[in-house]
DNA sequence: AAGTTTTACTTGTAAATACAAGTTATTTTC
DNA sequence: GAAAATAACTTGTATTTACAAGTAAAACTT
């Protein structure tokens, strides 16, 4: 029994359980239904639940013990792909906003562009934008991000205001990140730099310039991050 | 027919094209021998042969194409688990050198450690070293680690100039760094760590603060880790 | 009551089979 | 010769079946 979207099964039941994990139906430290639950639930085979199963685990969503179950796993909240431990007090969503500094327009790329470009990437030219993301209003990173400019119609005129890059893109675009590599300094905060996130010029800043891949195969993002790590330190898993 | 060994088949044809990757048997770009072929060479079924092409895949080792096959991916050098990439020219292995500061000895924990510790963890103490790592003969990383004092006789009398902590954990005591978290922050260089990385005080230096889970389900190592982004980035995949 | 054994349930491993869907090279047709 | 159709590959999805191995609770024994 195929289903009408064609959407491969386990992948559907992946996002099933993706979402009641985000949405806190399965809470940190609760057991999944057991597979063969899933099956009957869903009406699929073992395998088939298996690998959304293995999927989520891959995803840091789940851990696995044979004999006993599925775990949900805590996962730490993001802002984008990077995501903010803070060390004095957890973080809520609705503190966190992001203030346009340059509105999203076409520019050619730049010569000596930090990570190397296709051919088909530099003939499209890039959107480019800035922007500065307040966590309870105190400015934690300033964002410049690059995309090449492929199959993405009215971008430029669209409403980034305290929303989420990643979520337009993958609202309205079907793009979805699929990962990628980042480079990580150390650097002395500039003069921009220092005045955007309320720094001294000089003070440490953290540097992160990343490519982001998609499920678009020729389509990446690219983006240059300067962070305020002084009250807040970037969390990651790997 | 179910080896010797007992060690899952899946686990151990993964393990043979890892090392073959590693070794540079199939090399970046490579097309690496279709599903059905590794069935016949190793003697095993699809399903099998497919599950350590996936986790293959997810670990970054390889890229798989529908109707194409799997695609050889480069990894770029780690040191660790963190990897290093140098902003001017490639880094060999062989320019990586380990200095000891602090030997190997065993402590109590910190009161306040970084990371929250299990009660095992506490009674059980906790084996603490410093090292200097150079490339090129220049300090890039100052690392501090901590270990639980479970399970690793002898470990305090090794030898761990010039080698792996890694590897030795790995070869000596069969235990695999599975992932881990991370916080990471740009701060200015106290007075021994600029001494140690050769930097004035108050540069930027970035520092991460690891715990790193392996195959020993109550068993982590734990670091904190100065490095010197100047001439480098940290590189890293997600 | 305390410890031991058994049982039921969990995930892990593995085979055999079938067809779908994407890619590439070959063959055919014009 | 060039474009189009075909064939022969590749990986992707899915079912069915079987047993192994780890976990936890129930039943049993002492």
């Amino acid at each position: 029994m195929v289903s009408l979207k064609s959407i491969p099964q386990h992948k559907r039941l992946y996002e099933i359980l993706r979402r009641h994990i985000s949405e806190g139906v399965y809470k940190e430290g609760d057991l999944l239904p057991s597979e063969n639950e899933l099956c009957q639930l869903y009406g699929m085979t073992r395998p088939t639940v298996r690998q959304s199963l293995a999927t989520l685990a891959n995803d840091g969503y789940i851990i696995k013990h044979q004999g006993k179950g599925s775990i949900v796993h805590h996962l730490p909240r993001e802002i984008g792909i990077l995501s903010v431990s803070g060390t004095t007090s957890a973080v809520g969503d609705r503190k966190l906003k992001t203030r346009i500094i340059v509105k999203p327009h076409i520019i050619p790329w730049e010569e000596n562009f930090m990570f190397a470009l296709s051919g088909l990437e530099k003939e499209s030219g890039c959107i480019y934008m800035e922007r500065l993301r307040l966590l309870d209003d105190v400015p934690i990173f300033y964002d410049i991000s690059y995309i090449a400019n492929i199959n993405l119609p009215r971008i430029t005129s669209r409403q980034f205001e305290n929303r989420s890059l990643f979520r337009i893109l993958r609202d309205h675009y079907h793009i979805e990140i699929k990962g990628g590599e980042q480079r990580i300094k150390a650097i002395p905060a500039s003069e921009k730099i220092s005045r955007f996130l309320h720094l001294k010029r000089g003070q440490p800043v953290l540097h992160l310039e990343r490519k982001m891949e998609t499920n678009n195969p020729g389509l990446f993002l690219y983006s240059s991050i300067f962070c305020n790590t002084e009250k807040y330190s970037i969390f990651g898993r790997f």
